[in-house]
DNA sequence: GGTAGTCAGTTTTTT
DNA sequence: ACTGACTACC
């Protein structure tokens, strides 16, 4: 059955206006649709009415319909737009969100089936590094020549294809410490498991674990979902692939959107060839091209086209405009770097006397190191500037930290923030304190905070150390019981103070501390607007993004892979230069793969333009503080000359650098995608296991709760009254009293204390 | 146990 | 050139 695809005057309001393949996207409801949307095609345009059309039809109640996209930014834009073609019933769409939120969501209704409990903290990178760390001098490894960065970047990687660490074969996990990084792998799920965290990759991981095995959790998620809609397909990674796979197979009522030529995040495991063979993965699919443009100028267009037909195997389309010509690409040579800066001052301040409106510009830049250069000479002349990315409100340290105090108190098992806040402000529990806690801790099977409670009943610590101690415990014991009577950003600033956190900033008296006091009153006010402690952590560990003065008009300045999805009237881009884009880096390791990806960022970057592309390359430029001298990016040879308007500061002209210029060929010419389907023929296959429904009762809550102070003490077998002992700090002596796994000792120097087991050796 | 000075590693980034 | 981590000192 094709859909009536003519514009008539009975369609509803969310067809009007709709070219005929976005029509066809929209009323191509039943079976496999991929919907190819080339840049500034209408592409939310067309999802959103698919939506508005799958709720107004009755097709699905918004509850059945899951839509998944990338960033939280598309998330919240699809979620307004479908809102005001709707109204209110869009309140009830749950399952639209990021593959993480969504996943997270599921994740907490099933998580015992992995071993967590749904309060589960999701870690961020910088917690994770932490703990890989200390994973890595546990294993005895140098930690300088197999850093905790680079075993993140690996696991990160068999995440995102899907592996657990028992499908890391020999050959993958030589990539770390000779052949030790699937163990590695395997500790650090423990850890996990044991902290109750997970990171950002086993959201999707652990959803996919038990979506495989647990059939019966599957049929009732592909009976739910009537429909699936996913934004930017050509972004997926194996894992995000093999899950959506699964939830598709039963309806099979899937219509993926994306774009080829706008795959630029394979380096963090995107596979394009996902959205390659979508047709082959649902058989019978129907294939959608959205080529109209309603963005740039015919010339924009061209110079985009002409430089991404250099790439190979594309699904291929021809993107066309009914536009007026416009001007050409304009492509500037200019000396160094400082100069590239001050003539993109210039030129934007022409354009700002041409009456243009500076927050419809925009500098493009391949690095984020790229962006000083600009935001100095931008002070220099008075330039309004914004820098989009950088450092983000909830990575500042003292958002972390008091983040940290709230998850000790949310989630008693989080070591990882209790170790982060034990000595801040300083309270004289140094590395020395700390390393006792966690061995104590490790010895007993118990969460820090309870075992650095049991270590107040014995002499280990000295007795300033235990009297800090205690009153920090004492804190977090009173802070908890207040979580059920106190607002929790009432809380939250009673913790603040009564830590001693505010009086630290305070004592300070620097600008930045004042700013980070700001910040901390600014974290409080935000945590009002959530229901629960737990719902507010949720939305700052998935939602990490910097809401604030978008009011007075501003050039933006971002990197390529931020303006995804952006565009502006006019874009300048700089630095186009080999080593720089394309970036070195692709250029030495990545072979044609990484070449071709770096051409569709060039591709990104032209296409944010409305009417007017510059692009810039300087003859030298200062590396990691060395002049080194450069040449123009091979993309400036590749667009089209009949739509760019060449200008050059230099005499002698840009023949010069054309001169000196060659081809390069390309020795790599391979980039294996294999892993996937090994994944999937991996699977334990579909094993039946009973499902316990979530218990979320008070009781339960409880239990959790104060599950870190009533672990049971495990007496050892090997000691018995009267037996000789060492002890690291107080040396050797005879036992006097056993209670639990206290000891009561009397030492040969040291006279008698009271110790834990765990920490004498039989002598 | 805390603080000041020396040395390596430097894309892109969202969740 | 810059940042973060580690070592040497107080």
């Amino acid at each position: 059955m094709s859909p009536d695809l003519s514009p008539s005057l009975d369609d509803p309001p969310y067809l009007r206006g709709l070219n005929a393949p976005q029509r066809e996207a929209v009323l191509t409801t039943d079976g496999p649709v991929l919907v190819l949307a080339g840049a500034g095609t209408g592409k939310t345009a067309a999802l959103t009415a698919r939506l508005a059309h799958l709720i107004a039809t009755r097709r699905a109640w918004p509850s059945e319909l899951l839509a998944v996209t990338f960033t939280n930014k598309a998330a919240r834009e699809m979620r307004e737009r479908v809102g005001r073609m709707i109204g209110d019933a869009v309140e009830g769409m749950p399952w639209l969100g990021t593959f993480h939120s969504v996943a997270a969501r599921m994740l907490r209704r099933h998580a015992e089936l992995v071993g967590l409990q749904s309060n589960f903290t999701i870690l961020d990178t910088d917690d994770q590094l932490r703990l890989l760390k200390q994973l890595i001098q546990a294993a005895e490894i140098d930690e300088k020549r197999w850093t905790a960065r680079a075993l993140a970047g690996l696991i990160d990687r068999w995440k995102n294809r899907g592996w657990t660490p028992a499908e890391v074969d020999a050959g993958e996990s030589e990539a770390f410490a000779s052949g030790r990084g699937q163990e590695l792998y395997a500790a650090y799920q423990a850890r996990l498991k044991a902290v109750n965290a997970c990171d950002f990759g086993d959201l999707l991981l652990h959803m996919l674990v038990i979506l495989k095995t647990h059939c019966d959790v599957l049929a009732d998620y592909q009976k739910r979902f009537r429909y699936i809609l996913v934004d930017e397909y050509q972004d997926t990674n194996a894992s995000q692939y093999l899950w959506l796979r699964l939830l598709a197979q039963e309806r099979k009522n899937i219509c993926c959107v994306g774009d080829d030529d706008q795959s630029i995040y394979s380096w963090r495991g995107a596979e394009v060839a996902n959205i390659l063979r979508f047709e082959r993965d649902f058989p019978g699919a129907k294939t959608i091209r959205l080529e109209q443009n309603y963005r740039s100028t015919p010339h924009i267009l061209a110079a985009a086209s002409g430089v991404i037909a250099n790439n190979g195997g594309r699904l291929g389309k021809t993107l066309w405009t009914d536009k007026d010509a416009g001007e050409k690409v304009k492509v500037i040579g200019v000396w160094d770097g400082p100069e590239e800066a001050r003539r993109v001052g210039e030129e934007i301040e022409s354009f700002q006397h041409k009456g243009g409106r500076i927050d419809n510009v925009a500098i493009l830049v391949r690095a984020q190191h790229q962006t000083r250069e600009f935001e100095d000479r931008f002070i220099a002349i008075g330039m309004p500037y914004r820098i989009v990315g950088g450092f983000r409100f909830y990575e500042r340290a003292e958002i972390r930290d008091a983040l940290a105090y709230l998850r000790v108190i949310a989630q008693p098992a989080d070591d990882l923030a209790f170790e982060r806040i034990v000595n801040v402000p300083k309270r004289g529990l140094g590395d020395k304190a700390v390393a006792k806690i966690h061995q104590l801790a490790r010895a007993e099977g118990l969460p820090l905070t309870a075992a650095a409670a049991r270590m107040l009943d014995t002499d280990e610590l000295t007795s300033q150390a235990r009297r800090s101690l205690g009153n920090l415990i004492g804190d977090i014991a009173r802070w908890r019981g207040k979580l059920s009577e106190l607002p929790h950003a009432e809380l939250a600033r009673l913790m603040l103070d009564e830590s001693g956190y505010t009086a630290m900033l305070q004592a300070e008296r620097s600008t930045e501390a004042s700013g980070r006091l700001e910040n901390l009153t600014e974290l409080a006010r935000a945590m009002e607007e959530y229901e629960t402690l737990g719902a507010f952590l949720e939305h700052v560990s998935l939602v990490m993004d910097n809401e604030a003065n978008a009011d007075e008009a501003k050039v933006t300045i971002m990197t390529i892979h931020a303006a995804k999805g952006l565009e502006f009237d006019t874009v300048f881009l700089a630095g186009w230069e080999e080593g720089l884009f394309p970036s070195q880096r692709a250029l030495d390791e990545g072979g044609t793969a990484s070449l071709e990806e770096e051409r569709r960022l060039a591709y990104v970057a032209i296409t944010r333009a409305r009417r007017q592309a510059v692009i810039f390359h300087a003859a030298n430029r200062r590396i990691y503080g060395q002049w080194t001298s450069s040449i123009p990016s091979r993309f400036v040879n590749e667009l089209p000359p009949e739509h760019t308007a060449t200008e050059t500061t230099m005499t002698g002209g840009e023949s010069l650098w054309r001169a000196q210029w060659s081809e390069q060929g390309d020795p790599f010419a391979h980039l294996a995608a294999a892993n996937a389907t090994r994944a999937a023929q991996r699977g334990p296959g579909w094993q039946r296991a009973a499902v316990k429904p979530l218990d979320m009762s008070p009781q339960r809550l409880t239990e959790v709760k104060n599950s870190a102070a009533s672990f049971a003490a495990k007496p050892r077998g090997d000691i018995a009254l009267g037996q000789r002992v060492f002890h690291t700090k107080f040396g050797y002596g005879a036992v006097a009293e056993i209670e639990g796994n206290k000891l009561e000792i009397d030492f040969e120097q040291a006279g008698r204390k009271r110790v834990l087991d765990s920490f004498v050796t039989v002598a």
